[in-house]
DNA sequence: CGTTCCATTTACGTAAACGTAAATCTACTT
DNA sequence: AAGTAGATTTACGTTTACGTAAATGGAACG
């Protein structure tokens, strides 16, 4: 099998980021590549990790958000009171993204309208341009 | 009829932001609130655009992009051409909001699954703990 | 008329999220 | 052994999106 790790390289080209950008994420602690000697070997959960990183960025998560609802997708056996902490967190995300779904669906909805408008100004424009010939 | 403007305490208070960002997004061609003398009064077009700005930065788009964006809500009377391009720009803006909206679904499935995974691990806990009274 | 209360202007400050340059370090390669 | 090509460390720089403080300007109130 192959190597199930990826260097800092690889990982750049498979995710559109700069080396910084994984240097900058482990030391806020979003990232935990191993080290091979001096440099660092990204593995299967720093991928999981930074995938996720990247989708809480686009949605306007900050980095500090995204650090701890990382932590939601990796209840590590816990207690009983942290496992019920981390689902009440997990909880209250959900909701927020519902949210935003709803507001993205309503979003989506008024361009939509706005282009249909857009295009019969368009029509209106062209027909009375064909009936001045 | 009421005034129709609101003055930026106003604005503020119906909007939650303050009146520094009300100044700087009309400083950034954002906002183009009406002078009474001194002060500035927001029109429903400013609260409009207000409300499309607050809802841009919720999904991570920068300023300057929503400044672009809010051009499409707003075609005024253009040529056939500069229709067509507006057209073009919200098609494509559409498409992203798209892609956004599929990308959220995913990530409220995978966060209900890791959600019922941990209500699992939950259950399984408080059943062995039981059952060692 | 003096005070109080906002709004405005101007300008410097700040937090987040990296960018970028310089020096050091390996690891090959010729 | 010398070169070179990529990775790392360190540290200062930059952009975006405001925060915050100081000075100024009406206007409304007692």
């Amino acid at each position: 099998m192959s190597t199930d790790t990826m260097t800092i390289r690889e990982m750049c080209d498979a995710f559109d980021v700069t080396p910084r950008t994984l240097r900058f994420y482990e030391a806020k602690e979003l990232l935990f590549p191993i080290r091979k000697g001096q440099k660092r070997l990204f593995t299967r959960r720093d991928r999981a990790r930074l995938k996720l990183i990247l989708r809480g960025k686009r949605f306007a998560f900050s980095l500090e958000e995204i650090r701890q609802l990382l932590n939601l997708y990796e209840p590590g056996n816990g207690q009983a009171t942290q496992l019920a902490r981390t689902l009440e967190l997990a909880g209250g995300h959900l909701r927020d993204m519902e949210d935003r779904r709803r507001e993205l669906d309503d979003a989506i909805g008024e361009l939509r309208a706005q282009m249909n408008l857009v295009t019969e100004m368009l029509n209106d424009v062209s027909a009375s341009s064909r009936a001045a010939e």
